[in-house]
DNA sequence: GTCTATAGATAGATAGAC
DNA sequence: GTCTATCTATCTATAGAC
């Protein structure tokens, strides 16, 4: 007797193949359905509606994402962080997936709120990897973090340039070289 | 005896619009051209496939961006230069079409090769930017400054938080501060 | 409670009429 | 050269069988 929510799983997981693999405009019920190897018709019955199967991917890919983040908390380098965040942003299929969530928050209040959530999520630990990197920290630094790296990211998912990561990671080096210098004026 | 360059602008009129408001998944052949007051099988005469129109907005979504990037270049306070980003990254509508063009990118090499042209016309202008405002200028700045505002616009558009505005200019001219100040260390 | 057949709508593209 | 009828594929959602 296989428990339900081994089903569920499979097609969330699926869902998520999807969208990283696709992107927002692949995202749909036939296809997703075909990757978890049930029917369309069937995948209505655990996801009645296309909006509620975004919803379920929107909230396991913020947990991976912020997980992904905290993965690289907590170092002192600012080279080795400004690389690290370097990776996370030229990763295309991580990229696609929360592009997808940034045009379904537009388009859907109950998506967006779930936005939120994670740029909330994300705020928190910036703050901490600045603190721990030993910057000054302001509610604008962090700001200015966060939305540098989302920048990064779709710059790099649209132009799709061989050296990405060099470009990634220098850009957020010298940010944090700014920072730096700001924090500790010689 | 209308001449034929009417028609196919209206449909790119047309079709500008649609991405603007209704995104990139609303951005359908029917659609373009009930809002052009033509068949939609008439639409596919001037633009075969959905490519080949896409292809055609691109073309003119990146010509009215970089004016309205050069709209706001020579100016040499910080203050007001971050402002000028500021408004045109809230600029939901424009974001829009934006992301769907990355989006495109991401799926298609024509559109890809387009939107490189963008990205190489956006960094020729902040260079002219920070010049005019007296700022140190190197690939790493101009890089970080264009990521920096694309980033803002794309949380802009998925949070719709009320203060965007203030919050994007505050961060724009936090960095202009910062390079500011790398420029003439006191 | 679990799953499916099928309807209803909308997409993109083609072959051909004027 | 300009325009249209129409076909096929694909999508989402519902009503109902097991």
């Amino acid at each position: 007797m296989r428990p339900v929510q081994d089903r569920r799983q499979t097609i969330l997981e699926a869902a998520l193949a999807t969208l990283r693999e696709e992107g927002y405009s692949g995202f749909t019920q036939p296809r997703v359905a075909a990757r978890a190897g049930v029917r369309q018709s069937h995948l209505t019955y655990y996801y009645p509606t296309r909006l509620a199967l975004i919803e379920a991917v929107a909230r396991t890919a913020i947990d991976g994402q912020l997980a992904a983040v905290d993965a690289f908390a907590g170092e002192a380098s600012l080279k080795v962080t400004a690389a690290s965040i370097a990776n996370v942003a030229i990763r295309h299929e991580n990229t696609r997936v929360l592009m997808a969530l940034a045009q379904a928050a537009d388009e859907e209040p109950t998506i967006r709120s779930l936005f939120r959530e994670l740029a909330d999520g994300v705020a928190v630990r910036i703050t901490r990897m600045l603190e721990a990197m030993g910057l000054a920290v302001t509610k604008e630094h962090v700001a200015m973090v966060h939305a540098l790296v989302v920048g990064l990211a779709v710059i790099d998912l649209a132009m799709g340039r061989s050296d990405g990561k060099r470009r990634a990671s220098s850009a957020i080096e010298t940010l944090f070289s700014l920072l730096h210098d700001e924090s500790k004026p010689s």
